[in-house]
DNA sequence: ATCGGTGTGTCTACGCCGTAGACAGGGCGG
DNA sequence: CCGCCCTGTCTACGGCGTAGACACACCGAT
């Protein structure tokens, strides 16, 4: 039809992020993106490769608006704070949250977060390789809490059990010790964990 | 046809097993299960609700073979041995471990799991709420690991970029330090660090 | 002014998928 | 011996991702 494309890249993307927002991850296929867009499905394949590009495209989206850390805050502060940025980026879009705990963070907005992770760990004084396997492992513990808290927060009620399974196995749970599976809290919890043992690490050596 | 069934679930989990194992995770829909049983696909919906029912009992089954913990040992040693098993354990069924990592561990053998590593952490000293935690923190990491282990093993190329793009950001990488996404390194590491942010947290009391 | 190539969206069609619902036939309790 | 129910079968539906051929509009070179 026409030679100047009313379709982009970033359109499409933003389309998706959309749909997924309103109608939920399984709605985000290629017939019902390209319903949003008003166009042919087979027309989203000149811009993206196939649906795994289109929704990677979609996860870096959501990540835009995680901020850049602040370079006054102390180094275990800030990699808290974005982690728990990342979280509440993801979670604001609950139909790409999934995919964004899946894939690797390639995109844009990935690199650039990936960036203040790494300066964050030198600065702690891990060494390079070090900050690599450090970052992987932040990386690994924010994909795993956003995939929990997604299928907790859907209609799965197994996760409901695990909780329940769990408090099967203490004596006297209370009930605020249950029914935190892929909460705010048990995700916090994990972090300061994980930070707490990369400090351990740190303070190990001069 | 027959009122004694050839049928079982367990056997249905046993044939989806295979099947996984031998022609990847893709193989394991309905149709080619049921083919692998010389059945018809249907015949499966009369022992499982639905292909995640089916697949939640094929990832218990690969759990079979993680050893109970030795009590002998140290707590913090138990933990990251319980953590190597599983990893080890879904590993040897790539076909399976997405699932494994995906689902949540409430099968027989998943609840004999987590009995034992809640002992370790009833041991360490943490209160049952911190337990449950502690718990739920190191299934995220083991099935964080395990997806990124699987997704790394497959032809996912994407994954292998994640290490040239954080060696991007340091300046003089060696090659050892990259190429470690989803390695048995890497998650040995991870699991290194929460345990040891584990014990900062049991020692931060009496 | 024209004309061919190229980039863009469309159409049709294929082979899968999960699974709903009706059907069939053998085993067991009465 | 009857009848029920359990197990496995069959057919069919609506959906999916996407390959491949096609139509058209724009652009640069002529």
């Amino acid at each position: 039809m026409a030679r100047t494309p009313f379709l982009t890249p970033s359109a499409i993307a933003a389309a998706a992020l959309r749909l997924g927002d309103r109608e939920g991850a399984d709605a985000m296929t290629m017939r019902r993106i390209a319903a949003e867009l008003g166009c042919d499905p087979m027309a989203l394949y000149r811009h993206f490769a196939d649906r795994t590009a289109l929704l990677d495209a979609v996860a870096d989206l959501a990540l835009a608006t995680v901020p850049a850390p602040d370079p006054q805050q102390p180094w275990d502060e800030r990699l808290r704070r974005v982690a728990d940025d990342i979280r509440s980026a993801a979670l604001a879009h609950p139909g790409i949250a999934f995919h964004v705990a899946a894939r690797p963070p390639l995109g844009e907005q990935g690199q650039r977060i990936a960036a203040g992770v790494f300066a964050a760990l030198a600065e702690a004084g891990l060494t390079p390789g070090e900050a690599i396997r450090a970052a992987q492992a932040l990386v690994a513990t924010i994909a795993a809490g956003l995939a929990m808290a997604v299928r907790a927060g859907t209609r799965d009620e197994r996760w409901h059990q695990v909780s329940d399974v769990l408090g099967g196995l203490t004596s006297a749970p209370t009930e605020g010790d249950l029914h935190t599976v892929g909460s705010e809290e048990q995700f916090g919890y994990t972090v300061r964990l994980l930070v707490a043992g990369i400090m351990a690490e740190a303070e190990s050596r001069p």
